[in-house]
DNA sequence: GCTTCCGCTTAACAATTTGATAATATTATA
DNA sequence: TATAATATTATCAAATTGTTAAGCGGAAGC
């Protein structure tokens, strides 16, 4: 399985470090590690990963420091932070869920354990681990950039792509004008309103099935 | 805080049932209990919670398999389910998070640090979950624009959609003409009394149904 | 260096939908 | 019943999107 979800782990015992890397990385997650509280919260700022598992005990900043502070900054708001560890003790695991993790593993955990636990966490938050998106018979694939449909290839060029993509990636949300020119030209670049319309008759015109509905005065949606 | 939400709980042990009630009414939570796995699955399918704590060894069905049938219902897809049990058997935990549990509770559990899971299942599952409003057979889905009633679409122009969704997300609530005015046009535009009047007279007409009263002198409130 | 092709954007116009209002009918209640 | 409030209906202007063709600029090929 490919995933590009990225995980950062912070423990200061080497050992477990290792072996959790070793465990997720071979699930095809990207990993970062970080030896002690302050060198996670720097990385977590650089490589903004997916998942972040915080050990509770640790030089520097403990884990639940780390996550108020990640917690403070919007871009963190949504990212998944996992506690992990060995204190069994009552009074911090409820602290460590209030304070807004996700979840909370106490040591020792099997990685097999951790793993699923992980897998399950990553299933609720997108169910798109593979970057293959497949509804009916349309099959997008994000990393060969292509797009079949009934076993045949639909030639996209780049940025119809990932307007469909983009759409796909939640069937049935409405994504308003905004939020396309967002995620698909970024915030610096403004160009004319016609240009979605434009790039939506296209992938309409190539697809040949009207799967994409507008919602006027919102914005487009995807169904099949 | 977390009012409302309906929770199911199974287990054999009516002790264990009993303080789990008790702690999450405790918390404002709607509980149900069942006492064995065919009796939780009548219950889930009758109460419809929002989510559902299974133990894993009960008499009848097992905890799994009442979360493998659930999972079977399209209404069930996106219960949160939670499993519960004495065992920390390493293979029943991962075999329980692959059949699409939520998460894994392991006894013996403090109510308090249980409380708190379920606290922060609930925070994410709102993070995801965009308002959806579901009242009696009407359902309504800010995020796809979407209204249902009784399985059928039902066609709502913006400002039709954006009016419905506001007297629904109070029920029973009478909303003044003014309130509506600035919820909805804001309080820079200004449209006539009659302008109202025509959006409800339209939904009214769209739905079919009499769920919109109308208090003379005052407003509109949504009750079904 | 020149030409051709292709993707992206835009302008211009057509088609469509929506929302507001006016005019009229109906209802609730003092 | 009188009267104010709301319901209904039709109509029109405004807002929104669809469609087409054309222009621009970079990349590929000659």
């Amino acid at each position: 399985m490919t995933r590009g979800n990225k995980i950062l782990i912070a423990d200061d015992e080497p050992d477990i470090l290792e072996i959790i890397e070793f465990n997720l990385q071979a699930q095809g997650y990207d990993v970062t590690t970080a030896k002690n509280g302050d060198e996670a919260f720097e990385k977590a700022k650089k490589v903004n990963p997916d998942l972040i598992i915080l050990d509770i005990m640790m030089p520097g900043k403990n884990g639940i420091e780390v996550c108020n502070l990640l917690r403070m900054i919007p871009a963190f708001k949504q990212t998944l932070i996992v506690f992990l560890t060995a204190l069994s003790d009552e009074q911090t695991e409820i602290k460590g869920l209030e304070t807004g993790a996700d979840d909370y593993l106490t040591k020792p955990i099997s990685p097999k354990v951790l793993v699923s636990k992980i897998n399950a966490l990553f299933r609720r938050l997108n169910k798109e681990e593979t970057g293959i998106i497949k509804i009916g018979d349309l099959q997008i694939n994000r990393e060969k950039y292509s797009v079949t449909f009934k076993d045949a290839d639909i030639v996209l060029a780049r940025k119809e792509f990932e307007l469909l993509s983009l759409l796909a990636s939640k069937p049935g949300k409405v994504f308003l004008r905004n939020e396309i020119l967002n995620q698909i030209w970024g915030t610096e670049v403004i160009v004319g309103d016609r240009t979605i319309d434009v790039h939506i008759r296209k992938i309409r015109q190539k697809l040949g099935i009207d799967c994409i509905t507008t919602v006027k005065g919102v914005g487009y949606k995807f169904e099949m």
